[in-house]
DNA sequence: GTCTATAAACTGATAGAC
DNA sequence: GTCTATCAGTTTATAGAC
């Protein structure tokens, strides 16, 4: 009874039973980790594929293209980061009742979402990072069309907290958190081992912490300065 | 007369007179240029000769390898102006005799002798800006081997402006302000854009003040929380 | 949905003529 | 020092069998 047609039907339960793996959600998460790691530009569709053990040919038909790979990781994680960020300003500004949030909570309400994300997936955040700092205007456009929104609503909610600083110092003070905050996703390691002497473990929430901290009092710096000129 | 080796010598000529262009700086600027826009990975050979108007051998004949090329490209401008980062820094503490110095002036140390290179050689900036988010190992020791020995001077030297802020948090401060630095190299393009409906033009110089304003106040409300715990 | 085979183009690097 | 021609290896992407 084994013909030709009960081998094929073998041999499709067989391929069913390794799209069972999801074999999409693997590309994904060998895409993401080394895209993170070194770069989109340096990795082939080999080293995703050979990586997450699919095929070679399994990239363009999931996602049709390098980038439409790209564009799907990068998609998996960034809109709900985004969506918490403006949940959280929303529900602080509606504590405040109408009264000017301070910078700290603004702030909070931008980089406390990354926290939960560096711990759940670092690969993710190094890759988003170096998404940041992608000089490819192609590739950039898919970045930007995502954060621009965001970016608006939190410069008008730092203007707010800020009445005394103009528009441009708040963009640029806000320019100064975003790379401080990419750096610091992407560089981790390499500032534990400089300060590791010293130092010990980053604790990804204690950065944030500082960072808030540290830039609300930047911020606040700018208040003053403007009011002197 | 016109024999086989006078032609010979009348195309020698024609040689020598092309390189009387010097085409290694050609290639240097070419090279700069598009790794600071495109990348390094994403910028082939042929661009880089093409764009420098030189044979497609030649990068491979002047400077052993695409990554000579790059190493040339970073040494060219790099050395100077770490040398004159220490050289302020020093000049600052020699003037201060003994005085720790404010934080705002070993800020300026590090962060003014970017601000000339940002108008001459905007190009370099991006690159150099590249550079340091770069994933590639291989690349980031090339970086890195020319950095570390700055950076650990100037963590002193805020530790010494610092004294009541804990050398990890110095760490995680001063990745603050390199992060924020290089945003504003690498972005400045995008910076303009977003903030021009309000700003105008932004002023490298006044970039550079505003961050040491921004972090001078950054450090100080760490030495707060330090005491406060 | 998986897989093999292959297309078509591109890459960094080099040998040898001039 | 320049240039042509070319090597050997890689890349993304696709067509067609199963």
């Amino acid at each position: 009874m084994t013909d030709v047609k009960n081998e094929r039907m073998i041999e499709t339960y067989v391929y069913m039973k390794q799209s069972f793996d999801d074999s999409v959600a693997r590309l994904l998460n060998a895409a993401e980790s080394l895209f993170g790691d070194k770069g989109f530009h340096p990795t082939s569709i080999r080293d995703i594929t050979s990586s997450a053990k699919a095929n070679l040919a399994a990239v363009n038909y999931h996602f049709g293209s390098k980038e439409g790979l790209l564009a799907a990781v990068l998609a998996r994680h960034t809109d709900p980061i985004n969506q918490e960020r403006l949940r959280l300003l929303e529900s602080f500004e509606a504590e405040a009742g109408g009264q000017p949030l301070s910078v700290e909570r603004v702030l909070e309400a931008f980089l406390a979402p990354t926290a939960r994300f560096l711990s759940a997936s670092p690969s993710f955040m190094r890759f988003a990072g170096r998404m940041i700092s992608e000089p490819d205007p192609k590739l950039r456009r898919i970045l930007i069309e995502r954060f621009e929104f965001v970016a608006h609503r939190f410069v008008a909610a730092l203007r707010k907290s800020l009445p005394d600083v103009p528009e441009r110092e708040i963009w640029l003070g806000f320019s100064f958190v975003i790379g401080a905050m990419v750096h610091s996703w992407t560089h981790r390691a390499d500032l534990e081992m400089a300060a590791g002497q010293s130092a010990g473990h980053l604790d990804p929430n204690h950065a944030i912490d500082c960072l808030i901290a540290f830039a609300a009092a930047g911020f606040r710096a700018q208040a003053e300065n403007g009011e002197a000129a």
